[in-house]
DNA sequence: GCGCGCCATACGCCTAGAGATATCACGTCA
DNA sequence: TGACGTGATATCTCTAGGCGTATGGCGCGC
């Protein structure tokens, strides 16, 4: 890349002059007076190396290196204008793009909230979302890959991520319509001797361990024959007669036929869905996705 | 337009800097201390309003501003550079587009050797050539519709148009192949009683004026029965039996069946073919095109 | 724990250049 | 011929900013 040699401030004028083709004109739309704007053109001509106007008594007009010129002139003032424009835009988080991870299960609850109020704030901002599991995300923050993570019961010791809660929802049981339990509330202990339809451990430990913690704490453990990574398909096997499952009470919006969706007791372990971001980024957009997300400001550390 | 606000040496610097990704190498790249440019890079984000890079210990990288605003810096630079390099070519002489008219008949003498010659020396320029006769030729070069002119018989007190003698050639008769006179030489007198094909007298007053004062000097007044506007024409017309004609000595090298062209007596006059300019046109070609159509400047009898 | 690499900060110097005012030179036109 | 319009020149002021040296803070690796 070569050492600019022209100052703006003379191709601005060198510009004007060559809309009005009259130095008094230009220089009183410049703002500025009459021998200035000469003495930017002089100067302009004299790092060209060539006369750019032809000042002929009574009119002004562009020599054809100055027809060279112009267009170029033009089109770097209106570049930088516009890419300054457009960098102010994303440097204040009213445009850009926003790379969002979130859970499957989302998609059904605060996912679509999120994107409507989000964008109708941010008209300019695209929102680049993609579903993945917990530990995906967590890498993908880690790796720059999103910016914005929407998931289940994050993991502790993340030094260099921010989590929020959004949502805490209690477990419900999966049952086949069959099942003999789907009549009612079911007892976590009735569930001892079904066959489990579980997520895989590596898609979300902490909710794994979290599901499997809950059997443990009503005495028995449980029986997993088959893992699936969407709770989509999760509920598919169970209306297939693969299982039970147990999972957060927002998948009940997933309506499959021969699935039936019940309370469980005890009621009172709930499940967190949290926003997470990586504490150092600077980011606006990622500023105004969290105070979207949470009106009340977040902590900034 | 704007008013700008960016100084390009900041942008310079700015793109250094995207390039490298690292404040040592890019200072040294530009040839400045570190020191100075953090500086710079610090001006150009408060100028822009927020941060271009962001730096964190070990690695400098882009912000999302500043990805933004790396392709409108780069454009605006490349722009300028190509912007200048081109005016500078133009303002030279060495590049550019010259407008020049010419009388038919030169395309078959001195415009073949000009083009080729000129187009040597000056590869980058494009030579925009059209056919025209003198008296067009003259308003076009007032109207700065063309820059060159290459003309017969150069009209006298134009005060604002320069004008040098080229070519100087006698005048030939033009006769019938099957006239009695096409034998041998022909003294212009003989041609009194045969009727004349002209040029019209405003394609150009100068050597219609010459011609026929040729006529009148050897005693008689030309009868003309046609006019046509260019030398093929009327070579063409004189090959169909229409009449006689006088003509540059040049455009015997138009062959048409025939025709015949024959010396005159006496043979002292001449016609001139003159290149023609605006006295005042600061355009570098017109002065290398000058150069270049007789580089020593006197003219030939 | 110490040095080193990397970037930021703090001064100080100095020039380019942007601006103003006053004036001149040179057309044109009434 | 004199007023006017237009652009160039001369001269002065002022400051933004570009560069340097010196120094400070902070990870990181040996």
């Amino acid at each position: 890349m070569a050492r600019p040699e022209l100052p703006l401030a003379q191709l601005h004028a060198f510009v004007v002059l060559a809309e009005e083709l009259h130095f008094g004109h230009a220089a009183a739309h410049l703002g500025i007076a009459q021998p200035p704007l000469s003495q930017q053109i002089r100067r302009l001509e004299d790092k060209v190396g060539h006369a750019l106007f032809s000042r002929e008594p009574g009119r002004v007009t562009l020599t054809p290196a100055g027809r060279e010129l112009l267009p170029a002139a033009r089109r770097a003032l209106t570049d930088l204008a516009d890419g300054l424009a457009a960098a102010r835009a994303v440097g204040s988080g009213q445009a850009g793009r926003l790379r969002i991870g979130f859970a499957a299960s989302l998609a059904l609850t605060i996912l679509p909230d999120l994107l409507r109020t989000f964008g109708q704030r941010f008209p300019g901002v695209h929102l680049d979302i993609r579903e993945m599991t917990t530990a995906p995300q967590i890498t993908a923050l880690h790796d720059k890959a999103i910016d914005i993570g929407l998931l289940r019961e994050p993991p502790a010791g993340e030094v260099e991520l921010g989590f929020r809660t959004v949502l805490s929802e209690p477990f419900v049981a999966v049952l086949p319509a069959t099942h003999p339990l789907a009549a009612g509330t079911v007892q976590l202990a009735q569930l001892a001797d079904s066959p489990f339809v579980l997520l895989p451990r590596a898609a979300g430990p902490q909710l794994y361990d979290q599901i499997t913690g809950l059997c443990t704490a009503a005495g028995f453990t449980p029986h997993i024959v088959q893992h699936a990574v969407e709770w989509q398909t999760v509920c598919a096997l169970v209306g297939a007669g693969l299982g039970v499952s147990l999972a957060p009470a927002s998948i009940r919006r997933i309506r499959l036929k021969g699935v039936a969706f019940r309370r469980v007791e005890p009621g009172t372990a709930r499940t967190r869905v949290a926003v997470a971001w990586r504490k150092n980024d600077q980011n606006a957009l990622v500023k105004h996705l969290l105070a979207t997300v949470s009106p009340n400001p977040p902590d900034r550390p």
